[in-house]
DNA sequence: CCAACCGCGTTCAGGACAAA
DNA sequence: TTTGTCCTGAACGCGGTTGG
């Protein structure tokens, strides 16, 4: 059994990094009295400094971690998990790529009808870590103990996410039937709750996803859901893949608009005249665009 | 009573890096 | 050189509480 983003995981990724290419001055703050901290811890009082060179390895990192996991789940149905997909059709150009497309291709440049998923990925290292003297990286606590704001947790991410899906809603009609997840690995805020509902119930965003079964060590409670599903904590793999597989099989589209109830009427009664279920829904659609 | 403070959430700012 | 994305901490704004 594959488990989902664990503590071990950063342990990991400090010591992949130091390993092959990063000096431990790219990858911690170096406190007043020289010890070498992932994060401020949240009582420090010292000079601090921001470091940006972890940011891309961080990056790197867990895109690559979610790929894995996609990557497993889209196998089963021959299709692939594929990093950095271009579509121009989709508003994905070379400067703003998806993170990780789920799609019936392995290649970079994609065409809107061979992507069955965009997945925008928004993790963070939770934990705080410490490069001791003799080299090792010990934990020093969850992330309710130092000043990093995490994640999903962050509302410029948040933010972020929701801008770049309605992006690429926007780019064209080939994006609608085109799911769009956010993948983090922490709970949302609270001011998110019902947005997240609503981004779902509108077909905006289909869910942000908190790949994290245990974000907190010692935790009066996680988030496990919202209300509608739009935020949603995956506790172990068969769990996620459920739900990808889910997404994969339930095509949907998505649809909006700013219209009367009397353009909706009319609307309806055009489409009404379609002679299955399908054929009414595609016209309906087709009658919103005019 | 009201200034000071606290906690919380949002916005602003900014460096490294990559690509065009 | 410019643009965009990654991540971060600082600054800001606001409502509620505290304490002189």
């Amino acid at each position: 059994m594959e488990s989902l983003w664990t503590k071990d995981l950063e342990k990991q990724f400090f010591i992949e990094s130091l390993k092959n290419y990063a000096s431990p001055e790219q990858l911690f703050y170096v406190t007043d009295d020289k010890r070498y901290l992932a994060y401020w811890p949240k009582n420090y009082k010292g000079t601090k400094s921001t470091i940006q060179s972890r940011n891309s390895l961080v990056g790197k990192f867990t895109e690559k971690k979610v790929v894995g996991f996609l990557d497993r789940i889209a196998r089963k149905r021959d299709l692939h998990a594929v990093q950095g997909v271009i579509c121009d059709k989709l508003g994905l150009t070379a400067r703003s790529r998806a993170d990780v497309v789920i799609s019936k291709k392995r290649d970079l440049w994609q065409s809107p009808e061979d992507i069955l998923l965009i997945v925008e990925v928004k993790m963070s290292l939770l934990w705080n870590w410490e490069l001791t003297k003799s080299g090792e990286i010990i934990c020093l606590g969850d992330y309710s103990t130092h000043q990093g704001n995490p994640s999903l947790l962050r509302s410029d991410s948040m933010l972020k996410a929701i801008g770049k899906s309605l992006n690429i809603r926007i780019s064209s009609y080939e994006a609608a039937d085109i799911p769009i997840i956010v993948i983090g690995n922490t709970p949302i805020a609270n001011s998110y709750f019902s947005k997240v509902d609503i981004l779902k119930s509108t077909g905006v965003i289909q869910g942000f996803w908190s790949i994290n079964p245990k974000p907190l060590d010692n935790p009066d409670s996680v988030l496990k859901k919202t209300k509608k599903n739009g935020f949603y904590k995956f506790d172990n793999y068969t769990e996620l893949e459920k739900a990808v597989l889910d997404l994969l099989q339930n095509q949907k589209r998505f649809f909006a608009s700013m219209k009367s109830h009397k353009e909706l009427g009319h609307i309806i009664e055009k489409a009404n005249k379609a002679k299955t279920h399908e054929e009414k829904g595609k016209l309906f659609i087709e009658l919103l665009k005019e």
